[in-house]
DNA sequence: GACTAATTTTAGGTAAGCCTAAATAATAGT
DNA sequence: ACTATTATTTAGGCTTACCTAAAATTAGTC
């Protein structure tokens, strides 16, 4: 019997959910980082997650942790509320992607299945959040996308951007000034030898853009 | 400097905001009833509130509390979400007056300012909630409306709804079977001698609706 | 393979909000 | 006015989720 789990438990678990993405393990100070919090408070947590009936996650002493099924189930219905919530604001009340984020972060406790529901349907069923990340469906489906990061584009190649990272609202403005959003086809001009940095063109409106390797690796296009 | 209140804290100002509408004072046990928690707990709540820099009521010990000015501006900010929430739930994701009030209840504590000056552009400003409560303006002005309760209608009297209560679902259910609306017109047409109950015509449907003198108690109209 | 550095865990503590049980104050009946 | 009842407060505890400091483990370097 699952009862209601805590907003910070949820929080864990979608945390959790990003960082093993790639299939491996998160580690304590991964968490810890990323939750602003101490090591401490995270291994605390971990041991109550990997205890409760069901557990949420398996962990291994000073190795890391990756979620159960129950786990990934939970992260998976968080997310769905969060992205459900970016498209909302954006599509209905004309928020700008980069004011989506810390807004549907706190929204998506306060949110029940009714409210989902709800957003769900007045959206026609979105698949893909303003950021282009993919919204699982009320059956927490999630599509496989065929994508590559950015940084592993050849010169001269071209592709469409799928996803943008979606946290931090200044890179978000910096983004959406130079005309990089999702759906937009770019071509890669050149990469600079030593730091990889990255000129771009932008199709549509033959602007050039220049994308530094560490935001580069988190966009993904599909290549063209 | 009131740094951000908890939503426990928001919740307390804005029952004793509704038990002492009237002028007098919220007492320990009327707001342990009303939270479903012991009075214990209320006791301990309400020495914080009152000891805090600014206090956000004024208590005397076993006489009841009231709210300070800083305590009423509290309670109204959270007033006006809650009833811009239960309007927007309607107006535009298709809820019915008996499932807005719980919703808003958790909705309301995790509410930017952004997105209460959202909803209230979109849905126009509007001045009342689906029924018929006030919604205090961005300014937190919220009207007098000359109003009197059901039970206060001779027979043969008439008079439009201008608000119903709004917890109960049932109870709710019940008065959108009815008919009875804030905004219709109705007429008084005969009480009974000993327990009050109330018949009461819809003029514009020509239908008959019986009103019990609790219910009649919180339903306010103003005389035709 | 030993030693230092970094990471992780253990131990013990704090604050918010709730609880129950016992003590005290206010109210009501006669 | 005095006692019985009811309302309120005090005292002491629990849980969640955080913290710091110290101990233990793992990893990296010579």
């Amino acid at each position: 019997m699952p009862k209601e789990l805590s907003p910070n438990i949820q929080d864990y678990l979608k945390r959790i959910y990003e960082l093993t993405r790639d299939g491996g393990l998160a580690t304590t100070s991964e968490l810890a980082d990323l939750m602003a919090i101490s090591p401490a408070s995270v291994t605390n947590m971990l041991q109550k997650l990997s205890t409760t009936e069901p557990p949420y996650v398996t962990y291994t002493k000073h190795q890391g942790v990756r979620l159960t099924e129950a786990g990934r189930r939970t992260a998976l219905k968080i997310l769905r509320r969060h992205r459900l919530l970016e498209e909302f604001l954006v599509a209905k009340l004309g928020y700008t992607w980069d004011e989506v984020h810390a807004e549907a972060e706190i929204l998506e406790h306060a949110m029940s299945p009714l409210l989902e529901e709800r957003m769900d349907a007045v959206l026609g069923h979105p698949e893909f959040d303003p950021h282009g990340d993919p919204i699982p469906n009320s059956n927490l489906d999630i599509p496989v996308i065929q994508q590559t990061s950015l940084a592993n584009l050849e010169i001269d190649q071209g592709g469409k951007i799928l996803r943008v990272p979606h946290e931090d609202p200044q890179v978000l403005r910096y983004l959406g000034k130079c005309g990089m959003r999702p759906g937009v086809e770019i071509k890669l001009l050149s990469r600079t030898p030593y730091d990889q940095t990255m000129r771009l063109l932008i199709v549509e409106t033959g602007e050039e853009v220049v994308i530094g390797p560490k935001l580069g690796s988190q966009i993904t296009v599909r290549m063209g």
